[in-house]
DNA sequence: GAGTGGTCTAGACCACACG
DNA sequence: GTGTGGTCTAGACCACTCG
């Protein structure tokens, strides 16, 4: 078995998974005995695997040894645009209007995941040539972006440049636009809308966020 | 500047780009001057300066070097689970039923994406303890998984192992349900579905799907 | 043509987790 | 304790692309 280059052997190894000469649940030869077998140095084995893993297509442990998922989880990377950015990549003048920052007593809803204490509440919306095209409904910790006015500068495009995150979690669901929300983003109640929550945490939480997109917004990305 | 360690070399390079030490658009040393100055090897910078350009807050080129991006595109890895996998984890059983399989004409919205010819169209639902749980509409290219019956197997979770694709697109949105639909989901017409449709490519089209799902869905992943 | 990132190698040590 | 992956190093050659 010739092997050149970490893309080939990862090529080899995807293979063998799929072929079931590494059954699912079973565990795989060490990165020694790959690197042996394929001519390759164990670096060049290492990478490979690293990117089968992060892919999803295995698992691997220290001392535990590399295996073959018995439920592989496909993992895609997903690009997050600005919002601002997202609009003027579709050709159109980004606009934004701060509805409401204040201090507030956390939802619920959301308390087991910002805590109980008061957080600043922030709405504003997002136009697209004027219309109306994403409601930004958002939960900040008050330990960040202190003293920042998002007047004219919407949080959303002020965190991605200086907020570091380590973990975090997205979620994509639809929901009907109430009577309020339908005046807020100028569309028909009932209207279905495309939300995405996203939750960002680096020991405690940073913030919460809510989009909600005006009426046939799609959200695109490429594998 | 003491640096240990591949994060720590990709932490300072982020402090930097944050810091605006590195302004944005401005070329950053390369990779070979980093390596004297943190004193570490080049491979460990390369490691940094890689993870960092994956995560979308550097482009690098050959011979161009490597630049803080004027609007970095912050990405994130998405598990896209299989569908039976998704309902057994909420602890549910999951269901399916075929609903068609048929060679049939594009329709005119797909034809730029999967050709003109005839492809397979498969309908399918799938439960999660006996009530729909989302509809899976597929495009598939008569070539592939030709003579295999969706019969039991949802396309969804032969396609995952089975298939290797380089290429592909995401798209989420929100749909309002229609009255054949909501009959098929038993939902009330007019709710607010999310949707998620997805191209497969590999030298040509593979697959094009649609999941609608029931109403209150939330897919959901970590970062 | 030449500069820069992309990758490979051989060897080494370390960190973690399993028994 | 011990096996396995995680990582680092120093050096080398290659491939792309910019000027």
């Amino acid at each position: 078995m010739a092997i050149t280059g970490w893309q080939a052997a990862r090529d080899e190894a995807l293979r063998r998974i799929r072929a079931r000469d590494w059954p699912p649940g079973g565990r795989i030869p060490d990165e020694a005995d790959l690197a042996a077998e394929w001519g390759v140095a164990r670096a060049t084995v290492n990478r490979a695997l690293r990117d089968l893993a992060e892919a999803g297509y295995l698992e691997r442990r220290r001392k535990g040894g590399t295996r073959v998922p018995l439920t592989p989880v496909r993992k895609a990377t997903f690009a997050i645009p600005i919002i601002r950015q997202d609009i003027e990549a579709r050709g159109q003048t980004p606009g934004y209007r701060l509805l409401s920052d204040r201090s507030d007593t956390v939802p619920a809803a959301l308390r087991d995941r910002l805590g109980d204490g008061p957080m600043r509440h922030v709405t504003a919306l997002h136009l697209a040539d004027g219309t109306p095209y994403c409601l930004e409904d958002r939960w900040l910790s008050p330990r960040v972006a202190e003293g920042i006015r998002f007047d004219t500068l919407s949080a959303n495009e002020w965190l991605v440049g200086n907020v570091t995150f380590s973990e975090g979690t997205l979620a994509f669901h639809a929901i009907a636009a109430d009577a309020p929300l339908a005046q807020t983003l100028g569309c028909d109640p009932g209207a279905a809308l495309l939300a995405v929550d996203r939750e960002t945490r680096d020991q405690g939480p940073i913030t919460w966020v809510r989009l909600i997109y005006a009426p046939g917004y799609r959200m695109e990305t490429g594998l």
